[in-house]
DNA sequence: GCGACAG
DNA sequence: ATCTTGTCGC
């Protein structure tokens, strides 16, 4: 396994090496299946960034499992690169999770970027497990608004290509924005999005994962102070 | 050329 | 991401 990359220009050649092995394509999840929730929060004074994964179970929606993972912050945020400092504890939470998830949902783009590796991505090969983006705020791509009704959706354009969907999860609120990453096709990331937003904007997986990274972050904090 | 830009 | 109170609404 290679160090990660310490400098940009090493992120940048990573990142052209794990594009040629993104597969976006990959059947819908049936019931019985494990979704999992990934999100970090940060706190950079004290150098510290803690992952929470969620197992959820996809019929019920129950949270099935729970984990975090800490560690010092090992990438600045640079827009387009922002893997290199989410992933390494993120690999730390799934790698401490029993079961193991038929797909993971993170909070932020997957072939919806720049360069077309964003971190669902590139989660996706780095793990070898079904990976979809589910992003809050439309980055540098452009959209039409979708339809009003829960589950209608517009094309999300990087110019004359698409590389995801806005999709209205629930009615009156902001959509999101679905890109596929690893093992599972477009059409199909959104189906399982919308079906884990069953009351939310965000799906329930992304929620529980949030509120977990950011107790988790306090928990180490006041572990710290004394 | 410069700035903006997922979290 | 994070700094941050109360408040409107279901």
């Amino acid at each position: 396994m290679p160090a990660w990359p310490a400098t940009e220009a090493d992120a940048l050649a990573e990142q052209d090496r794990l594009r040629t092995l993104v597969d976006p394509t990959g059947p819908a999840l049936s019931d019985g299946a494990f979704v999992a929730g990934v999100d970090v929060a940060y706190d950079d004074e004290r150098n510290v960034v803690v992952a929470a994964a969620v197992l959820v179970d996809f019929a019920t929606r129950e949270t099935v499992e729970e984990t975090t993972a800490a560690g010092p912050v090992s990438f600045p945020y640079v827009p387009g690169l922002l893997a290199f400092r989410e992933l390494p504890p993120v690999l730390d939470a799934l790698g401490a999770l029993r079961h193991r998830p038929d797909l993971i949902l993170c909070d932020g783009y997957g072939l919806a970027h720049p360069r077309r590796l964003g971190l669902a991505s590139h989660l996706g090969v780095l793990t070898g497990l079904p990976t979809a983006g589910v992003a809050k705020t439309p980055f540098t791509f452009s959209y039409d608004q979708p339809g009003p009704a829960r589950g209608d959706w517009s094309p999300l354009l990087d110019g004359a290509e698409v590389v995801g969907r806005a999709v209205r999860t629930q009615a009156g609120v902001k959509p999101v924005f679905v890109s596929v990453g690893h093992r599972i096709g477009l059409a199909e990331a959104c189906d399982a999005t919308l079906a884990l937003a069953a009351r939310y904007r965000l799906p329930e997986t992304t929620r529980r994962a949030d509120s977990l990274c950011r107790r988790a972050l306090a928990d180490v904090l006041h572990r710290e102070a004394r």
